[in-house]
DNA sequence: CAAAAGCAAGAGCACTGCTCTCGTTATGGC
DNA sequence: GCCATAACGAGAGCAGTGCTCTTGCTTTTG
């Protein structure tokens, strides 16, 4: 056991370092990672790199859920750290930007277009839902605490999904609250990619921090937060 | 001049028969389009299609610029078909998410993450603008005939910017309706990007376009719509 | 009519993901 | 401790890619 351990280690530490090194290579050339030049840098055969992931989607895969926990992890911490429920809120979503600014390939990865012929397996699938987790979860705790202010009901067939949805996380809850929620959400990762992939140029250049805020500010007053 | 015309005419068409048939290897490859396969597709050698473009990018780069016109185009014949303030910009942002689900690759490749190593020209941002431009419009004429609802102004720094960009186009308007315009636009973006990421499965699969125009009706509401 | 320019094809270079085979080395049962 | 077995790394090779260069041919132009 010791003896395997041993070899066990060594594996789990190449895997670690190729993926250290691919995520080096993801800030310089983006989504096209090359397994071959992974491998040049580690001093290794191409070839030997498929011992450790079965193909260049494996690769990927493990970046992605990497991403996904790095992300989720970052702003689960800054939402510990806050006080109300609108500056937890606030602090998730400005920890989900930084982590993007900070690495915006990896942010392109998960939240971009999908890697053409990558199909997401199972795996990445907890992982990706843990930011709107998180804001589902301060969203129902405040409702739970009575703090959420009133807001109109909503109608519709997406109204009963939600409302199902709801009862999982938030029994009782009106399903417009998970509505809210995930609204906020797809306009958190629309602020971002926009920001990212350009489209803010000659608009928004000088307080993109502030301007972030104030969308992310009309989604938590769309929610009801205070 | 009808001599070379000839030729002009036939270089014309090959350059749209190359940029047609790699449409259609998009909708099946996505985004990683293959020149040589292209050439094949169409019975030439794949050094002859470097006669009608200098390079894979600049093949991609007419794609995304027929893409931006054609979604800016079915937004704008949408928008004119619309009475009200309102009833325009939903017509126009359904009309992007229409475009979006009948050519889902397209979408990636103009509001998806960028193709590694491409560097988008300066003929694209013209055609880039053309569907914030068009919401811009909807809330400057509503804007300009008095009949935009009252909010809270913003503040910041990027209001002081964003007051300048309105300068240019809504001359004593406030910069709060650049800004909740911008907010529409983004949000608009993010809803699409997520309904085609495949961000929404298991939470909104039934009511999709119920869903989009929940989200498009409060940032029409954030802007002061009616 | 001849020179010039446009065009298509083929060979070739450097690169990619991936597979297969080959020796080598560590592991686990006896 | 011995030895079959499994894991490992390296190299060769295949099919594909973007792109360039050269070579003939055709069309346009002066």
């Amino acid at each position: 056991m010791s003896a395997s351990g041993v070899r066990a280690r060594v594996r789990a530490e190449m895997t670690e370092e190729i993926k250290a090194v691919a995520k080096r290579h993801l800030v310089t050339d983006g989504a096209n990672l090359s397994l071959r030049a992974v491998a040049r840098d580690m001093g290794m055969a191409s070839s030997a790199v498929y011992r450790y992931f079965a193909s260049r989607d494996e690769l990927l895969t493990a970046l992605i859920v990497d991403a996904y926990n790095a992300v989720g992890e970052g702003a689960e911490r800054a939402a510990a750290t806050g006080t109300g429920d609108l500056d937890r809120f606030l602090r998730a979503t400005h920890a989900v930007r930084d982590w993007a600014l900070a690495n915006p390939h990896e942010w392109a990865l998960i939240y971009g277009s999908p890697v053409p012929g990558y199909q997401a397996p199972q795996d990445t699938i907890g992982p990706a839902t843990r930011v709107i987790l998180l804001i589902a979860g301060i969203v129902r705790d405040a409702y739970l605490a009575g703090r959420v202010a009133e807001r109109e009901p909503i109608t519709g067939g997406y109204a009963d999904e939600l409302g199902r949805v709801a009862e999982q996380y938030t029994p009782g809850a009106p399903a417009r609250l998970v509505a809210a929620a995930m609204s906020a959400f797809i306009h958190l990762g629309g602020a971002i990619s926009a920001e990212l992939f350009g489209q803010l140029k000659n608009s928004v250049d000088e307080d993109r921090r502030g301007f972030f805020e104030y969308q992310m500010r009309g989604e938590a007053d769309r929610i009801g937060l205070t």
